[in-house]
DNA sequence: GATGAATGAGCGTTCATTCAT
DNA sequence: GATGAATGAACGCTCATTCAT
C-alpha cells in the first residue's frame, strides 16, 4: 500500500468535511445553531465526536465553513447572471436562478437568516458577508442605473429587500406561500 | 404592620415584570434567546437569579410574554390604521406607522425575526403568531381587492414580504440602510 | 379589645402549630421530607411561607416537632397498657392498642420508618428516640421475665422487631396485607 | 493508534459503573437518596460530575441500577435455597443465608427500606419489586403449606415481616441488636 | 485517522430562609 | 401576627473540548 498522494488527502478531507457539514446543516436548520450539540452532529454524520475536531477547530468554525462556503454560491448567482453589462435578459435570468436556488437551499437560508439576526453570531461573518453583499450591491446598481433609476443603490437595496422578504416568508410558511406569484410579480415590477 | 394591599402587589408585579422584560429584550436581541442565560438577565436587570422565577415560570415563558405582548401591538397597527373600509389614506397611514414603530422597536424585531427562523423556538408561538398573521392578511386583502388586484391575498403576502425584507435589512445594517427611501418607494408602488 | 391572656396565646400557638404540622405530615408521607418544600406545606396549610418560620425555627425543627410529639404518644401506649406489673391481659391490651394506633397513624409511621433509615436525618432525633425506645425495652422486659424467658431483653427486641416488621409491610401494601391475621398470630405466639 | 476494542470498552464500562455505584451506595445509605447530590457521588467516586452521565442517564437511573441489581441477588436467596420442594433443611439454609447476606449488605438494606417508605421514590421500582416479592411469597407458601399451616400465604407474610423487622432494627442499632439470638429464635419458632 | 471516556464550566431551576411592609 | 418578594447557594444535567488509546 503506497501512501495516498497529497491530492487524495485533500479530496478525502473535503469529502469528510462535506459529510459533517451536511449533517450540521440539517440539524442547525431544525434546532438552531446553539441548540445543536456536537454530539448530535456526530451521530447524524455517523462519525465520532472527536473526529469533528480533526476537521474543524471548533463548533463556530464549523458554522463559519458551512455559511461561507454556501454564501459564495449564493452571491455568485448575481455575479454570473449579470456579468459586466447587465441586460433585462440577464436580470430576469438572475431572478429565476435565485428562485430556483432558494427552493433547493431552504435549510441553509433558514440558518442564514437566523444568523443575520444575532449580532453576537453575526460577528463571526460580518466582514465576509458585508464585503460580498456590497460587492453585489455595486453590480446590481449598474443595472438599475442603466434602467434610469435616480438612486440606483437605494433601488438595489430595495430590490434585495424584496427578495429577502419573499424568501423569509417562504421559509416560514412554505406550504402556503405563493412563491410563483411573488416571482412573476417582481418580474412585472421591473420588466413591465 | 400589615402586608401590602393586593393593589400594591399587582402594581409592583407589573413593574418588576417590566424591568426583567426590558433586560431580557436587550440581551436577547444582542445575543439571541438561547445564548442569553438567566444569570445575565438577572445581572442586567439588577435582581437575583431566583427572583426571575417569581415573575416568570421559565425562560421560555419569559420569552413568550416578551413576544406575545409586543406582537399584539405590532399586528394592531394594521387593524387600527386600516379599519373596516381601508382607503389609500389609511393604507398610507399604516405604512407610516409601521416605519415609525420599527425604528423604535428594533430590538424586538431582531428577536422576532430570529424566532421565525428557528422551528424549535417558533413552536412556542406558532399558533398565536399564525392566527394573528392570517388575520392581518385578510384585513389587508380587502384593501388590495378594492384596488382591483386579481389575487388580493397573494398581493398581501407580497406586500408584507416587502415590509419584512426592508425591516430585516434595516436591522442588519441600520446605519447605511436607506430606510426613508424604501418607505417612499413602497408608497409610490401602491399609491402611484 | 383587651389583649389576649397568656393562656390564650399559648393555645393559639399550639393550634397554629397543629395546622402546619398536619399539612406537613400529609406531604412528608406522600413525597418524603426532603422532597417537600416549605412552599408546598404553606399552601397545604393555607398560610404564608413566612408564617411557618414564626412557629418553627427551620424545616428540620418542624420535622422534629412532628416526630417527637407523636412518638411520645406511640411509646406511651406501652407505658400505659403495661403499667408496673404487666399481665397477660395488659400485654394483650397493649398489642391491641398498637394495632389500632397503627391503622390511624399510617402517614406518621411512613415518615418515621423512613427517617429511621437515614442516619443523617436520624441524628436529629437519635438521642430522644433511643432514650424512649430503651425505656420501653426495659418495661417490656419485665413482662417477658415474668413469663420465664431466659433472655428477656433479647425477647423484647425480637417482639418489637415483629411489630415493626408487620407495620412496615402493612404500610407498604395496606390493601393486601393480612393485618388481622398477623395480629392474632402474634397473640397466639405469646399467649398460647 | 487504534481505539480500544469493543471488549475493552465493555469491561471498562462495567468497572466504572461499579466504582460509581459503590460510591453512591455508601452515600445513599448515609444521607438518603434525595440528600445525596451527584457532586458528592462524583467526589466520593473520584470522577467528574459529568462522567456519571456517561454511565447513567440520570440520578434516578443510577438508583434503579443500584437497587434492581442487588434486589435480584436478595430475592434469589429464597429461590436458590428453597428450590421446588422446600424442606426444613432448605428453609433453615435460607434463613442462614439471609442473615449472612444482611450483615454484608447493611448499606443496601438501609437504602432499600428507606425507599419502600417513600411512595414517590418507590414508584421507580414498584412494579419490579412487587413482582419479585409476590414471586417469593408463592415459593415460601409451598413450604408453609407442607408444614400444615391453614393459611400459608398469611404465614409467609408474617414470616417475612419478622425478617424485615429484625433487619430494620439491626440496621438502626447494629452494635446492640442481638442478631444471633434473633436468628436462633426464629429458627426455634418454625423448626421446634 | 479515529474513538469515546473524561473534564469542568455553565445552564435552567428550586428552595430554605430573611425581612420590609 | 402575617405576607410574599427577595436572595443565593445548591441542584441535576449538558456540552464544547481534550486526549489516551
Amino acid at each position: 500500500m503506497s501512501p495516498r498522494t497529497e491530492e487524495q488527502l485533500i479530496k478525502h478531507k473535503a469529502e469528510k468535511r462535506k459529510v459533517i457539514t451536511q449533517a450540521a446543516l440539517k440539524l442547525f436548520s431544525e434546532e438552531g445553531f446553539q441548540s445543536t450539540s456536537i454530539s448530535k452532529i456526530a451521530k447524524e454524520a455517523g462519525v465520532s465526536k472527536g473526529l469533528i475536531y480533526t476537521y474543524f477547530e471548533s463548533k463556530e468554525e464549523l458554522l463559519r465553513f458551512l455559511i461561507l462556503d454556501t454564501i459564495d454560491e449564493m452571491f455568485g448567482i448575481a455575479e454570473v447572471s449579470l456579468g459586466i453589462n447587465p441586460t433585462d435578459e440577464s436580470f430576469e435570468k438572475m431572478i429565476s436562478d435565485y428562485f430556483d436556488w432558494v427552493q433547493i437551499n431552504r435549510a441553509f437560508l433558514q440558518i442564514y437568516f437566523g444568523i443575520l439576526m444575532q449580532p453576537s453570531v453575526m460577528k463571526l461573518f460580518e466582514k465576509e458577508i458585508m464585503a460580498k453583499a456590497y460587492n453585489v450591491f455595486e453590480r446590481m446598481s449598474v443595472y438599475f442605473k442603466n434602467k434610469g433609476f435616480e438612486d440606483p443603490l437605494s433601488e438595489t437595496r430595495f430590490f434585495i429587500s424584496i427578495l429577502d422578504g419573499i424568501y423569509m416568508n417562504y421559509i416560514m410558511d412554505s406550504e402556503n406561500y405563493p412563491l410563483a406569484k411573488a416571482k412573476s410579480r417582481i418580474l412585472t415590477m421591473y420588466l413591465k
